[in-house]
RNA sequence: GGCGCGGUAGCAAAGUGGUAAUGCUGUGGACUGCAACUCCGCCAUCGUCGGUUCGAUUCCGACCCGCGCCUCCA
């Protein structure tokens, strides 16, 4: 068994071989805690989180970390406007964010490093880049220049690698105003100045704060090591923030490889529109998770494959409910069947996964692993169930009660589990009676309360809508 | 301007040089007191035009359409 993944540095597919074999290691990009997450942030958490499960079935061992960014001028916004405190703003924001993933049924990575718990980390990072001509300080004594601290792109000779960019073409579509103290518009800060009441650690060049890319190389260091296998994100970190780590890491480690594979995921529209601030369009998962088990996000986000773009909407949200119905409704009808222990490496799903995460796939197994299940009887049937919930389990789905999955609140509800396993006693008399005009009534009457009745030889099933 | 991505059934989404998985929806039937669940069946020739080939949705070229990035951004 083999896994094959695309690599953004290379545009094509290749074999996974670790560093490691012994010590697998995964990075992936975290949030800036300074708001609740969008949907856009959980595709890459999902994703990551299902290679995650996948390399912890081929590796012994695998290192997954994925960060909070703590420290930014966009939390400091943030602070600034609700009158608090930075921390406990990003503190705030890092627990529903952890709250979240959570609910989408993603495992803890086994490292998540906060950016403010490595400033010394980081500062080293930067002397090293300093000393070894990579990067430079502005030392012109000017209000606001002073004291900051700038890789020099100009010094490493592959940057742009990953992206594909030159410089050149670059610069000649820049739509920035290039600051003066850069001694080459191409340039990034590594370390800037704060002002007395932003906050700043101090530094070699004066009291800063560190520059957007330079916590995660700084973290990969100190967590994973100089060169790692995996690094992930979102597509629109290839170009800066990927590519200024790889200059940060690779300079500061005398051009060793910094990540063996890229990869990224593509974009999540809504309703076919990108979602941006200006279109008031962000899906929040919070507000998602009013309206949908975390599951069908899940479910949502695993059926595309994570290099397209993927659109969201009611109508796609609303049938992951239904097909993840179906496949609950196959687990309900075998709650009485036990599962058989089943060797996952074998089935078409996690081949499917082994191909650069093929998920659509693999989620189409999932149904026909159900229906299997569903006509096949005795040792057969049970192995079947065995082998739907293991691969199911390597995708983090179909993981909770049947039971619990149709009577859950799905929002809105206006009648308790009580009050409705009562109308079904009363119905059911009706029915022992031939009193079948009753019986539709009550039918009907749960009908518009959101209940749907299944009538079995075992006796009546329930499940809202 | 530079770099890059995509166009497959009503919707979503895989895939392959030899006539297209899967899910949702719709629809015909079975089952049911009626339903629901489930089961059986039906519903696409793969943006357009050329080329290569015995044969292309799959390779090549052109074109049309949609989209992303170019230092806030998953």
């Amino acid at each position: 068994m083999s896994l094959t993944l695309y690599n953004t540095m290379t545009r094509s597919k290749q074999l996974f071989q670790p560093i490691d074999p012994a010590r697998v290691t995964l990075y992936v990009c975290g949030p800036t805690a300074y708001n609740r997450v969008h949907i856009g942030n959980a595709r890459p958490a999902v994703i990551f989180d299902t290679l995650y499960r996948l390399l912890n079935t081929l590796y012994p061992k695998v290192v997954y970390a994925r960060n909070i960014t703590d420290i930014d001028d966009k939390i400091m916004a943030t602070a600034a406007e609700l009158g608090e405190e930075i921390s406990s703003v990003s503190q705030r924001y890092a627990e529903a964010y952890f709250d979240d993933m959570a609910a989408l049924n993603n495992l803890a990575p086994t490292v998540v490093p906060y950016a403010t718990d490595h400033i010394p980390e980081m500062i080293d990072m930067v002397s090293r880049l300093v000393a070894k001509g990579h990067a430079y300080a502005v030392d012109n004594g000017v209000e606001g220049e002073q004291g900051h601290v700038l890789f020099a792109v100009q010094s490493m000779r592959d940057y742009g690698s990953l992206s594909r960019r030159s410089l050149d073409d670059m610069l000649a579509g820049a739509r920035v105003e290039v600051a003066a103290y850069k001694k080459y518009a191409g340039d990034f800060v590594l370390w800037k100045p704060s002002a007395d009441h932003e906050p700043g650690w101090d530094s070699p060049w004066g009291r800063g704060r560190p520059g957007w890319h330079l916590e995660c190389s700084a973290m990969i260091e100190k967590h994973l090591g100089d060169s790692i296998d995996i690094h992930g994100g979102g597509q629109d970190l290839i170009f800066p923030h990927h590519e200024n780590e790889i200059a940060q890491s690779c300079c500061a480690h005398d051009g060793k490889p910094f990540a063996n594979v890229w990869m990224h995921n593509g974009f999540i529209n809504i309703e076919g529109e990108k979602m941006s601030k200006s279109l008031g369009n962000f899906r929040m998962v919070n507000d998602l998770l009013q309206q949908y088990p975390g599951e069908v996000l899940r479910y949502v986000i695993l059926s595309a494959h994570y290099r397209s773009e993927q659109n969201f909407s009611k109508d796609l949200l609303d049938s992951a409910w239904r097909s993840l119905d179906t496949l609950y409704g196959f687990l309900r009808s075998q709650t009485a069947v036990v599962a058989a222990p089943c060797d996952v490496s074998d089935s078409e799903a996690y081949r499917a996964l082994l191909d650069d995460l093929n998920t659509p796939v693999a989620v189409s197994e999932l149904h026909k692993l159900a229906r299997q299940m569903h006509g096949a009887s005795g040792a057969e049937q049970a192995l079947a169930k065995g082998r739907l919930l293991a691969v199911a389990h390597l995708m983090g789905l179909l993981q909770q009660d049947p039971e619990a999955w149709f009577k859950g609140a799905r929002g809105g509800d206006t009648i308790s589990a009580e009050e409705i396993e009562e109308l079904i006693a009363k119905r059911n008399q009706a029915k022992a009676d031939r009193d079948f005009q009753t019986a539709d009534a009550v039918r009907n009457q749960l009908k518009e309360l959101g209940v749907t009745l299944e009538d079995s030889r075992e006796g009546t099933q329930w499940r809202r809508d």
